[in-house]
DNA sequence: GCCGTTTTCGGCCCGACTGTTTTCAGTCG
């Protein structure tokens, strides 16, 4: 059973957090946390790496200790030094350091002054009143504290889908305070990412005041939990955070990149500022007292040697040494897709008719939209099976014999059974242009069974796309187990293609697996897999997670004019 | 524990807010 970097990964988390808890240097802390981070987003399983004999060392932030420790985790499965740490911690005293006003001190304090090592006893003493040490139940940072004990093993992050209209709100809100230049949502929203722990409004204003009082009057505010010059904090009613900071605009380029993170991008743009004589902070870029640049992030870079990177990018996966070499990509945009290929209609599960799909696709500007209702199959209610996709096949040609402006395909989205054969007979996927081959049941099989299973479907000549392929459903359901370097090395051969998923909440292949899909020379399609006339917007959400993986238009299946994707298509079939 | 245009030791990003041990440590982002 071959160990894969996210269980090394959480090994180092592991022993960070313990560490930390024994109050060990700050700074070996860190470098456990940077290596985590490190081989969670590693494309290649470190494992074959070492098999192989490959160097560890070349990574960022693993010295001789960092690989010793992840071959002893890869051969044994385990770790000494975890073993030991774990010994010296209560499990309890983990959790209470992830509560918010907590840090290592304070849980340290915990045990020695009250022997509180969990966070259920932490909240019977509260309930009894004050306990010394930790800030009261009447302050800010106590009540934070107490709602976090009340709402702890909840999901905590918040799908960005979900996030966005309030992000919009709070936009407009701000827009509208007196002496409000500039306002945008920073963090991890910024960033592009899937889902967002909460988010940060950064405002560029010369009258700080009003702009924290608007954003404390907002309406949807269910408490404000810090409120200072320039800044505030607060939780909404339905519980996300929300982050606002304040600057002047002199400095607001400076703001706006330390504030979009990620923290390990800043880290590493700050010790590159440091290696130059100057100074980075949310205000500027310094020499001495005297300002050198701050009042947008292309001056700031600029001024650091570097061109502009796109926020999709700055998550310290190589974007810095890209950006000083001249190698940045260019990143794929809305406006190089040219069709999409996962779009139902009312003859599966969608809700509109297959000419207004084709009417809603013409509208979104696009130049092809391939059909992929559902097959009939266990699982999936108002399939196709062969008769109706028969039927579907004449309506769309009917229909494209009447339609200017807009090409349609004709696909499928077919299951793929337990044993990895199709819902679908090969003779009818013969009459399609192309055809999406989906896993909607046996999900928990061992990576090797969903391996095999993959494969054959794979394997399948008519087979264009893989959809989801991770098949996750972000806070409710796990991704999928399998290969992923197998099933790519197979996509590769037949010019078969790795599908982006842009339903909010699977954005599936994750941003990791599209750079690793790129990195094989394996095309992504992204696809916005709408069930309605408004489904089409969900393209511009699926390219953030493409943007993040470091995507090209040419790395993009529906990126293809018409004629190439017509060739591309035909390709796959031998 | 990592790392090197200040290199094999001595650094390691920077500032705001909170609560309170009222001058700063702890925590957070």
């Amino acid at each position: 059973m071959p160990v894969h970097n996210e269980a090394i990964a959480s090994v180092f988390d592991e022993l960070a957090t313990l560490l930390e808890l024994l109050q060990e240097n700050p700074y070996r802390v860190r470098a456990y946390r940077r290596a985590a981070q490190t081989v969670r987003s590693h494309p290649t399983e470190l494992h074959d790496a070492i098999a192989t004999g490959a160097g560890l060392q070349a990574l960022p932030g693993i010295g001789t200790d960092l690989a010793d420790k992840i071959r002893e985790i890869v051969t044994t499965g385990s770790c000494a030094l975890l073993t030991t740490l774990r010994r010296r911690v209560r499990p309890g005293q983990v959790e209470l350091l992830a509560l918010p006003g907590l840090g290592p001190k304070r849980v340290r304090d915990l045990a020695a002054r009250h022997g509180i090592t969990t966070p259920a006893r932490l909240a019977a003493a509260l309930a009894k009143g004050r306990v010394a040490g930790i800030p009261a139940a009447d302050t800010v940072t106590g009540q934070r504290l107490l709602d976090a004990l009340r709402h702890r093993g909840e999901p905590r992050r918040t799908l960005r889908a979900v996030a966005a209209p309030v992000a919009d709100a709070l936009l407009r809100r701000l827009r509208g305070a007196a002496g409000v230049r500039q306002v945008t949502v920073a963090g991890s929203f910024r960033r592009g990412c899937s889902t967002v722990g909460d988010l940060d409004l950064l405002v560029a204003t010369d009258l700080p005041a009003a702009a924290v009082a608007a954003f404390c009057d907002f309406d949807e505010i269910a408490r404000v939990t810090a409120r200072g010059r320039t800044r505030a904090s607060a939780v909404l009613g339905t519980g996300l955070q929300v982050d606002l900071r304040v600057v002047p605009p002199a400095s607001y380029g400076a703001a706006l990149h330390y504030f979009t993170g990620s923290k390990t991008h800043n880290i590493r743009l700050r010790r590159r500022a440091q290696q130059r004589g100057l100074k980075l902070s949310e205000y500027g870029l310094f020499r001495g007292k005297a300002a050198v640049a701050g009042a947008t992030e292309e001056e700031v870079y600029a001024a650091l040697g570097l061109p502009w990177i796109p926020p999709e990018l700055r998550e310290d996966h190589g974007e810095l040494e890209s950006a000083a070499a001249g190698t940045l990509p260019v990143l794929v945009s809305r406006a190089d897709l040219q069709g999409d290929l996962h779009v139902h209609t009312s003859a599966s599960d969608g809700t509109a008719s297959l000419a207004e799909m084709v009417a809603a696709a013409k509208s979104a500007g696009l130049a092809y939209v391939g059909i992929a209702d559902h097959s009939r199959h266990v699982g999936i209610t108002h399939g196709l099976d062969v008769a109706a996709l028969a039927r579907q096949i004449d309506a769309i040609d009917a229909l494209s014999g009447r339609t200017r402006g807009i090409a349609i395909l004709k696909g499928v989205e077919v299951d793929i059974l337990e044993d990895g054969s199709l819902a679908l007979p090969d003779a009818i996927l013969a009459r399609l242009d192309f055809a999406i081959a989906a896993v909607h049941t046996s999900f928990a099989l061992s990576a090797r069974r969903q391996t095999a299973r993959l494969l054959r479907a794979l394997d399948n000549r008519y087979v264009t796309i893989l959809a989801h392929p991770r098949g996750r459903l972000i806070n409710e359901r796990p991704p999928l187990q399998f290969d992923l370097d197998a099933l790519l090395g197979r996509a590769a051969e037949r010019g078969a293609c790795l599908e982006l998923n842009c339903q909010p909440a699977r954005l599936d292949l994750p941003d990791v697996d599209c750079r690793r899909a790129a990195e094989r020379g394996v095309r992504i399609a992204v696809g916005s897999d709408a069930h309605d006339a408004g489904g089409f917007a969900l393209l511009e959400a699926g390219l953030l997670e493409a943007r993040r993986a470091g995507l090209e238009a040419r790395d993009v299946l529906n990126a293809l004019p018409l004629r190439k994707l017509r060739a591309a298509l035909a390709a796959t079939r031998g």
